[in-house]
Formats: C-alpha cells, sequence, structure tokens
DNA sequence: TATATTAATTGACACTGTCAATTGACATTG
DNA sequence: CAATGTCAATTGACAGTGTCAATTAATATA
C-alpha cells in the first residue's frame, strides 16, 4: 500500500472530496440510487472502505454535497446556454430548455437534489450560497423583460411560479404518473400555453376573473 | 405462539395485507422512509421477520402497495371534499385544497407517492385503475366548466397541468429550495394568478402573444 | 388416529453504514 | 542521524438490513 504527504494542503483535500462526488454521481446517474454504495464508492476510487469518513461526516453528507455540486453543473449549464444569446425571449427559453435537457439527461441526480434527505434541516450556507447564484442567474432574462413591461409579476415571484412548474412537469412525469414520452412534449407545450396566457379563456375574461380570483389583485 | 386456520380465504389476505400497508404508512409519515423496515414493520404487527413476505414479494412490492393505497387515500378525501358542494368554482378550489393539505399533513407519504422507485417499470394494473379514478374524479368539475365555456383548454389537458404545477410548488417547497413556511402561501398565490391569467400582462397581450409563443394556436 | 397441507417461524448469509483500534509514512526534534 | 510524534489511511468489528432456505406446528382430511 502506498501513503500520501503527511499533512494534505486544503487543495489536496477538496480535489479528493471533488473527485469522490464526481465519481459518486457517476455511480448514481448510471445504476441508480440503491447501487450508491459508500464502500463500492470506496473501492472504486481506490482507497479503502471508510476513507470517504474522512471526507464526509456521513453517508447523508456525501448526499448534501452532490446536491451542492448539481447546482453548480446547472448552473454552469445556464452560463453556457446563454453564450452568445441576446434576445431576451431567446435566453428565456434556452433557460427552460437547459433545465429540460438537465434533469432529462441526469433523471437520478436530479431527484436527488429536489429530495429532502435531511429531515427539516436548514439549507447549509454552502448549498444557499449555491441556489443564490443559480437564481440570480435564472432571474436576470426576466429581470429584463419585467423593465420592458413583458411581464404580469415582479422576476423574482414569476421565477419561482415558472421554476414550480417546470420541475412538476419532470417529477410527475418521471414519476410515470402523468403518461409517456411522446405526451410529455405536449404536455409541456400545454403548460407553456397556460403559463403565458391562463386558463381563462379571452371571451368573458373580466367577468371570469371575479369567478374564479375574486381575490387576487 | 398463536397459528391462524389452515388456510386462509382471499378476505383475511387482503385484510392482513391491508393492515400491513396501514401501519407501514404510520411508521413512514411518523419517523420517515429510513425508519420504515420491513423486520420492525413485522415485529410492530405482532409477526415474525419474514412473514410479511407471504403477502409481498419485496420491500419495493410493499412501496408499490403504499402508493396504490395513497391514490385511494387521496381518491376518498376528494370525495369527502366535494360533499354537498355545487358551485363549480367551489368544486375545483376544494379539489387543490383537498390536494395541498394531503401533501402537507402527509409529506413522506406523498413524497413515496411520487418517486419512481421501481426502475422505469411500467405502472401496475392495480396502480393504473386506482390513477384512473383519480382522475376521473379531479377532471370532473373542469369539464363542467369547460362546457360552460369557462376555460382555455380541454379539461384531460388542463388537469394534467393543474395536476404539474401543484405537485411542483409541494416538491419544491418541501425540498426547502423554494422558500419557508410564509413564503409557501404567497407562492401559491401567485401561482394560481399566473394559471388564471398567465405571464403576459393585458397591455400589449396580442404583440407579445407573437414574441412568446410563436407556435402556439 | 395418522397423514398431508400450508401459514408461520427460525437460521443463515451477504451486504450496509459506522466507528474504534491499528498501521505506517513523513516531519520534526534531540 | 536516530528517535519521536503526527496524522492520513487501513483493518477489525458490530449492529442492522433485505432475503430466502429449512423447519415447525396447527389443522383439514382420510
Amino acid at each position: 500500500m502506498d501513503y500520501m504527504a503527511k499533512e494534505l494542503t486544503q487543495d489536496q483535500i477538496v480535489e479528493k472530496r471533488a473527485s469522490l462526488i464526481a465519481h459518486a454521481i457517476t455511480i448514481l446517474d448510471s445504476e441508480g440510487p440503491d447501487a450508491l454504495t459508500l464502500r463500492r464508492l470506496a473501492v472504486e476510487a481506490g482507497v479503502s472502505r471508510s476513507t470517504p469518513y474522512l471526507y464526509f461526516k456521513d453517508k447523508a453528507a456525501l448526499k448534501d454535497a452532490m446536491q451542492v455540486e448539481g447546482f453548480i453543473m446547472l448552473t454552469s449549464a445556464y452560463k453556457k446556454a446563454l453564450e452568445g444569446l441576446t434576445h431576451n425571449r431567446m435566453r428565456m427559453k434556452s433557460l427552460g430548455d437547459t433545465y429540460v435537457a438537465f434533469a432529462l439527461a441526469h433523471p437520478e441526480l436530479y431527484e436527488l437534489i429536489f429530495l429532502t434527505k435531511s429531515r427539516r434541516a436548514p439549507m447549509s450556507d454552502k448549498l444557499a450560497k449555491v441556489v443564490d447564484a443559480y437564481c440570480v442567474l435564472t432571474e436576470e432574462p426576466m429581470q429584463a423583460a419585467w423593465d420592458a413591461g413583458e411581464l404580469s409579476m415582479e422576476p423574482e415571484r414569476l421565477n419561482k411560479v415558472l421554476w414550480v412548474s417546470l420541475h412538476g412537469l419532470l417529477s410527475l412525469n418521471r414519476a410515470g404518473v402523468i403518461g409517456g414520452q411522446s405526451d410529455f412534449e405536449a404536455l409541456r407545450a400545454d403548460l407553456g400555453k397556460i403559463l403565458c396566457f391562463g386558463f381563462l379563456p379571452d371571451e368573458g375574461r373580466q367577468e371570469l376573473k371575479t369567478i374564479y380570483a375574486p381575490d387576487l389583485d
């Protein structure tokens, strides 16, 4: 057996952590959550059974780190997707497409990201920071649209509404409860239409408003 | 140890199954998924370690059964919630409230229901049937509204859109990624507004339509 | 009364997360 | 330069899990 230098630099630690996280994501995405085992992760990383415990307190801590990494991956995918796009509408569409593509390409990681394993524990500082950076990016095109008077709701609030809708679409589709592969695109189009225009028809909109949403502004 | 009659009737079997499922849901909802252990379920049911295997092929099979039971619970909650309500708008609102209340009252069960543990396995016949009955109930008020010309989309499609939106709201909120308890109601109101009226403002709606949704009808 | 049937139990195994005890390479000191 | 201390990393060990084969024992039937 070979051994490393005595005292690890901070860089070495984060590098080792990162490589463990990356490999954990590989296992998760290729074989599902049941295959993600600390022991297997260790042996495939060429280290011994309990070495991961030097870098992660827990299996839960590893998952938390994977969640953070997932947001980072999404954020950098967004940055790439926005490159060279100036038209505001295109930027918004590109973000949505990137989100969907990510969720479909990494379904297991996507599921892990949006699952609360930690029971009612508040977000870690690191996660909060990463989510913040994520939201800044997604809100930016909406802010521009808002400034141009093209939206009926403030960007920060609308951003959450759209996020929620898209996540629901992906989550229910993956659950298999909402219809097969072909339905997915149709449902996505339906969702887009409703989000743009609402489910109230153009005729009689004002009167229906008092019926369906008497308490909204 | 006491033993039962030699040959179990079909009724006895489904009763035993049902009681195991019910208790499994109790454990899940009160202590979370990690606490739901076949061995613990067995001992708390007063039977021995591997008795559950006489009623469920797998732990996964137990979870599948719990998923079916979850849909049944939701469906019967709907029926109760609709009792005595004749106004169509009230019926729709009541369904939505019931859905949200169920998800908040049984967060763990709710999560289990909408998680695909079985990797890409198609829905079982039993589940498909239950989901069908579920959808019939939720679509009914929308069908009435559609007949009255109050909707811009066919009930079956709109039902999925609204389901997706509500599920996304609950799922992201539970994930803790979307904001705390107080934000929840505000976000729900925002979502309701966007779903009713869309995110395009009333002014310039027609022109914006060509920008934001050139490919929609 | 003896036998067959079958629900239910126990024994056993491989595997998991986890941590205490141990190892061994290196940096530091006398 | 040899002895010592430090600390990353390994191994040993344990409780707990899902799962199934072998076993038990109660009852219907003959």
